[in-house]
DNA sequence: CGCTAGTACTCAA
DNA sequence: GTACTAGCG
């Protein structure tokens, strides 16, 4: 999605070019960008669990246009989701499935030609197809990473880092995020736009972009709209500029917008703070010394409470599990093997064979799973949709609570409570003028270690109109505890969940409960989704006891994941 | 003038 | 998911 708007009005400073440019440099690729344009040339084999190359020659090709002007990729795939977006997965994947139904409807009118379009709407992009990628990557001793949650931030990192020399994708997040150099619009034929960070001093379209900071730039696009905000209505990139600009904090911006009678969701703030920490702290890989690390170092001394900064940036599990995630090895969200898609359909077919009568070509397959732990279960107990899978893998450093399938009456009292103080909203107690001890790092822009390396903060005073120190001391800031214990996380994939009551503390923490029970309700609504359904292909791998898959997608001696045929239905 | 929302397109034998 | 554009305030 990105920041709508953005990339148009930074038309002035994008750089036609080729890639010929780049040749001797390093570049991030955004992988899920290109493998979701290589899906509509397959959806329908995708939808349908049929084997397909299409996707994987998609990105070869790519790959050879890049080799060909002697650039360097460097892929990097999404990992797990985070928690705070299940909500838009959970649209994204309701939107998916009607779609998939539509067009299997429209395939028995015989109107294939409605029926693909439906298809293309409901193909998504797998972790397993991503695996697909990696097999021929490691093929090509292409290096890759598997970004730990989001992979706009683990770009940035590796630019950060200088293993990369640029990032290409066409999110303008990233820009956001503190990316430096972005190419986007990358053509078959190798032309693409630069757009540079150090350019926008001479974006005359919004005035004085250069002289914003990282910070505000961060609330623009939380105002006007991006990944972690739906923004307000009627406010767009302009908009938000020209706000942000004029008062600088979100109080007052938010005080301005009611003024002029423009509605602002009840949830804004959990949205923004949210937002903020996902910008700055999100997790990220750190290739080299193979740690899991934050996208920025946490201020020195800070007071964030790290509960919900895990669920907003991500979890901390255990070194050992992000070395495995981040090497491709498990699937992200599950922690189970990681199987391409093309092998699983290649052993799902043999498997198939197994129930038939003479299953000559199926022995290997038979024998990897017999001493395989997979449990032992007829296919009739794996077409059953009913059945939550008991994940055997252990994640340490989380308690988990028994789970409750039923929410729905909570998810109403979770809703009630958050906009039970509807007056309050954004003005009263979002921001809390700063306490003594509080670092204002949170959202003033001196924890923005990229910006202040900046030469752009050199030469803004030139005009009238810049933001000034005064302003700045009139920031807002955002005050967070580390003690106010009001739940406790829920596992990776969002198929369980806890209760747990949401104590509202008389403490000085009542925004922080607010804020987490706000991230609770979400959390419970994707919850509440997966336990109704379990139409989750790419998150139901069984894990193989076979090696990790290293040769091509030809090779077919991997037990794989028979409830895809649930999928089917 | 800017914003929104609807539409079209992403690949490729 | 993005690009483009007609039509709205």
């Amino acid at each position: 999605m990105g920041v709508t708007g953005l990339l148009p009005n930074l038309k002035e400073i994008q750089q036609a070019g080729t890639l010929e440019r780049y040749r001797g440099t390093t570049l991030a690729i955004d992988t899920y960008g290109w493998l979701h344009r290589s899906v509509v040339s397959c959806a329908h084999e995708l939808c349908m669990d049929i084997p397909t190359k299409k996707y994987i020659n998609s990105i070869l090709k790519k790959i050879e246009m890049l080799q060909h002007f002697g650039v360097t990729p460097y892929f990097v795939f999404d990992g797990a989701s985070l928690p705070t977006k299940s909500e838009t997965n959970l649209e994204r994947k309701l939107k998916r499935q009607q779609a998939r139904q539509q067009a299997e409807t429209y395939m028995k009118q015989g109107n294939s030609k409605l029926a693909f379009k439906e298809f293309m709407k409901a193909a998504s992009v797998t972790h397993a197809m991503a695996k697909s990628i990696m097999v021929e990557l490691d093929n090509l001793g292409i290096k890759y990473v598997v970004a730990p949650y989001e992979a706009d931030p683990q770009m940035v990192y590796l630019e950060k880092l200088g293993i990369v020399d640029g990032i290409l994708s066409e999110d303008s997040d990233l820009l956001v995020f503190g990316c430096r150099r972005l190419i986007t619009k990358l053509k078959d034929d190798g032309t693409c736009v630069e757009i540079n960070r150090d350019d926008f001093v001479k974006v005359r379209s919004i005035p004085y972009l250069g002289s914003y900071t990282a910070e505000q730039i961060r609330l623009v696009a939380m105002l006007s709209g991006c990944d972690y905000t739906k923004g307000v209505g009627g406010i767009g990139i302009k908009s938000a500029f020209t706000l942000v600009r004029k008062y600088n904090n979100l109080q007052k911006i938010t005080l301005a917008l009611q003024s002029e009678g423009k509605q602002i969701p009840q949830d804004f703030k959990y949205q923004i703070d949210c937002a903020n920490l996902a910008f700055q702290y999100q997790k990220v890989f750190h290739p080299e010394s193979q740690k899991l690390m934050t996208l920025n170092e946490y201020p020195e001394r800070h007071d964030l409470d790290m509960e919900v900064v895990e669920l907003c940036c991500g979890k901390s599990l255990d070194n050992e599990t992000y070395i495995r995630l981040c090497n491709g090895e498990i699937n992200p969200n599950t922690h189970e093997l990681l199987v391409s898609r093309e092998q699983s359909l290649a052993s799902l077919k043999s498997n198939s064979m197994t129930l038939k009568p003479a299953p000559s070509d199926a022995v290997a397959t038979t024998a990897n799973r017999s001493r395989s732990d997979i449990p032992k279960r007829s296919i009739i107990d794996m077409l059953s949709p009913t059945t939550p899978e008991k994940r055997p893998f252990k994640r340490p450093n989380v308690v988990y609570k028994t789970h409750d399938m039923k929410l729905s009456p909570t998810i109403k009292k979770i809703h009630k409570l958050t906009s039970s103080s509807p007056a309050e909203g954004i003005s009263s107690k979002f921001f809390i003028k700063s306490t003594p001890e509080f670092d204002s790092s949170m959202l003033s822009d001196s924890s923005e270690v990229p910006d202040n390396s900046s030469p752009l903060k050199v030469n803004t005073a030139t005009e009238e109109d810049v933001v000034t120190d005064e302003d700045i001391k009139d920031n807002e800031y955002y005050e967070s505890s580390i003690n106010s214990k009001g739940f406790e996380l829920s596992d990776d994939d969002g198929e369980e969940i806890e209760e747990s009551p949401v104590k509202t503390t008389t403490t000085t923490e009542e925004y922080v409960t607010r804020f987490k029970a706000s991230l609770r309700e979400r959390f419970m609504c994707d919850s509440t989704y997966a336990a109704s359904t379990i139409l989750k292909p790419h998150d139901i791998n069984v894990p193989t006891k076979g090696p990790p898959v290293k040769a091509t997608t030809t090779s077919t001696t991997t037990t794989i994941d028979i409830r895809q045929f649930a999928f089917k239905r």
